[in-house]
RNA sequence: GGCCCAGUGGCGCAGUUGGUUAGCGCGUCGCCCUGUCACGGCGAAGGUCGCGGGUUCGAGUCCCGUCUGGGUCGCCA
């Protein structure tokens, strides 16, 4: 410390002006402005860039605030540490505030109307040379920034990021506790649930062989506090699942606002989140559109037009079942399949790389290929498979996808999930190549009216959902429907694509709960055994109640327009589920297995194949 | 677990049909420069091309295996 400090050893605080100054800064560095003029100010933040042009050396000094430009000439005692200190060393300066000349002044900056002319400075913290620069940002592999994650941090973006996160948290909090929820928190360490995904599991040392769970969201817990009549909850909630990662899926952890409120249906949970979105996002992100109130899509329609239970209604067009006029058909490639047919207005003018482009898409997304049409002015249509389609079919065809001269018709065909699930891509990539997707507003819709039950890879019924939502109807459609009709009070959120989350009203009543697990295939007693604390909470006079929670870190992701969760998170694990800065997960010493009963099962080493 | 992409000085990238001494930008170091704000100019250092094996007279380049990272499918009540 202090080898180029300019005045080194201790710094005893200064007087001016008859105060005592702080001894790391008077001012912070964003916030200086041409009223300061004149006036001795003192700052601490790190270097962050310097322009040495032999006799004034500029300098700009950064902190959580911003940025300001520090300068100094030869004759000033900081002037030979200034011009040598590496970037990123942490300072103290002391100086006067000067306005800077009309011709010198930086609009770019808040602060671009002054500098501060140093007399002294102090270096508070070293810095070694860095891995990686953080001004000015240049692309760096992910993994050495998530090594080095307290630099990556300081980056603009990302600072800007986590400062945004933060402010989407706090304003979260302000409008639910405005609406009368309560902050309440849930506990962590808890036990394992039978339903969903895997589990983080913690180990006992008092209970030799037996495992807490990391909650996968406060599901049972918020439910329980209905049951003791705090009649409105939520929490900014921890939620831990043991499953693999994806661009919008962090690994291990993740972040809800969890909320449920009581004597409430599904409307009652529509309107206060649809009021905290519309107002969260119209605060964040005020140049662009939300579009409120949000469409309500029954789950089945949103499967039939948009190929997916996640729409992203920026795209205007419309995927259309087209399979009964294919039923008897001689097109072996469409014949007894299941064809869905995206029409795409003005696009018949399109060259051929157009729909080549747009084959080579759907391949990729794992189509076997992407069939497609124009039809010309005389009504007729032109293309590939054009001679194939009957006059009959054509007329039809023409009639159901509502096209008109000029439109361009892919089709997707085989079966069914499996083409919705392409379509619902080449529905977007079409849009987009198109010119009929809209990039700034932020759409919402509801999905609504999910089934209660599915059927599984064997044939049996399972619940599709939520295990703990109310079917529609009650116990009157548990008794008389077939499972696979009955609809539930299950419904997600949707913005974009992106599913924020899922929310239910909730089965509140202990014998529908019964029924409902009795058609899934559990009996009674493994109800009471997996769900005891919360049927047995039912007993005691539930409130019939209702809720949902949106994901924090993606309605983050939207707001910043990031493309990758982990860009929202301050520290986030990486694909594989590690801390690469605090190296997570890690071996733990012998003695403190024993403590918890634990041995190691370490899996054979792989064998390289021959 | 499957599939796709990537791995070349500290960082980002180029490297043709296999062919001399592996290039470029940023950064680093040295020198110069009194109004820059991605300052500029001149010069220099820095690389077992992720790792292992193979083909070949010769491999950054082709083949096989493996590791690491990213994306994706499965999975995510």
């Amino acid at each position: 410390m202090g080898r180029r400090t300019a005045r080194p050893g201790p710094e005893p605080p200064s007087r001016r002006h008859g105060r005592t100054m702080h001894r790391y800064r008077s001012h912070t560095c964003g916030e200086l402005r041409a009223t300061d003029v004149d006036t001795d100010v003192r700052l601490s933040g790190w270097l962050h860039n310097r322009r040495d042009l032999g006799g004034v050396v500029f300098v700009d000094l950064r902190d959580n605030s911003g940025v300001v430009q520090l300068v100094v000439r030869s004759d000033s005692p900081a002037y030979e540490a200034l011009g040598s200190l590496p970037r990123e060393t942490v300072l103290r300066a002391d100086g006067r505030v000067l306005r800077r000349d009309a011709e010198n002044a930086n609009p770019e900056l808040p602060t671009g109307e002054i500098e501060v002319q140093v007399g002294d400075i102090e270096v508070l913290g070293t810095c070694d040379p860095l891995p990686f620069s953080v001004f000015p940002e240049e692309k760096v592999n992910e993994e050495t920034r998530l090594t080095y994650r307290f630099l990556d941090l300081r980056r603009a973006r990302m600072h800007r990021n986590i400062q945004l996160r933060s402010a989407v948290v706090a304003s979260i909090r302000r409008k639910m506790t405005e609406r009368g929820f309560l902050d309440l928190q849930t506990p962590i360490l808890s036990a394992t649930s039978p339903e969903g995904a895997r589990d983080f599991l913690v180990p006992s040392r008092i209970h030799a062989g037996k495992f807490y769970a990391l909650p996968q969201a406060p599901q049972q817990f918020k439910q329980l506090l209905m049951v003791s009549g705090f009649d409105r909850y939520f929490q900014i909630a921890p939620c831990f699942r043991d499953e693999d990662s994806r661009a919008d899926r962090s690994p291990g952890e993740f972040y809800q606002l969890d909320m449920e409120m009581s004597f409430a249906e599904q409307e009652d949970v529509f309107g206060v989140i649809e009021g905290v979105m519309t107002e969260l996002f119209t605060e964040f992100a005020p140049e662009r559109e939300t579009t409120s109130p949000f469409p309500r899509i029954a789950y089945r329609d949103a499967l039939a037009r948009y190929g997916t239970d996640k729409p992203d209604l920026r795209a205007t067009l419309e995927l259309v079942d087209v399979s009964h006029l294919f039923a008897d058909s001689d097109f072996r490639a469409f014949a007894g399949k299941h064809v869905r047919a995206l029409p795409v207005p003005g696009c018949g003018g399109r060259p051929r790389s157009f729909f080549d482009q747009m084959g080579a898409f759907a391949v990729e997304k794992g189509a076997q290929g992407l069939a497609w049409v124009r039809i010309a002015d005389d009504g007729t249509l032109t293309g590939p498979i054009a001679k194939f389609l009957t006059e009959d079919v054509t007329t039809r065809l023409i009639a159901d996808v509502k096209g008109e001269p000029g439109t361009a018709i892919f089709f997707g065909a085989g079966e069914e999930s499996e083409v919705g699930k392409i379509m619902a891509e080449v529905r977007v990539e079409a849009a987009k190549r198109a010119d009929l997707f809209e990039e700034g507003p932020f759409r919402f819709c509801w999905i609504v009216d999910f089934p209660m039950y599915e059927l599984d890879d064997d044939g049996k019924v399972e619940f599709s959902h939520n295990p703990f939502s109310m079917p529609q109807g009650g116990m009157e459609a548990l008794r008389t429907k077939d499972p696979l009709d009955i609809l539930a009070w299950q419904y997600d959120i949707v913005c974009n694509g992106v599913e924020l989350s899922s929310g239910a009203v909730r089965n509140h009543s202990p014998e529908v709960m019964y029924e409902a697990f009795r058609i899934a295939g559990y009996p009674k007693e493994r109800v009471d055994e997996e769900f005891g604390g919360m049927v047995r909470a039912f007993h005691y006079g539930a409130p019939p109640h209702a809720g949902i929670a949106p994901g924090v870190d993606r309605i983050v992701m939207l707001l910043a327009d990031e493309p990758n969760i982990r860009e929202t998170i301050a520290f986030p694990l990486n694909g594989n589920a590690q801390d690469l800065l605090m190296g997570a997960p890690s071996e733990v010493d012998e003695a403190r297995l024993k403590e918890l009963h634990l041995s190691v099962r370490t899996p054979p080493a792989k064998a390289p194949k021959p």
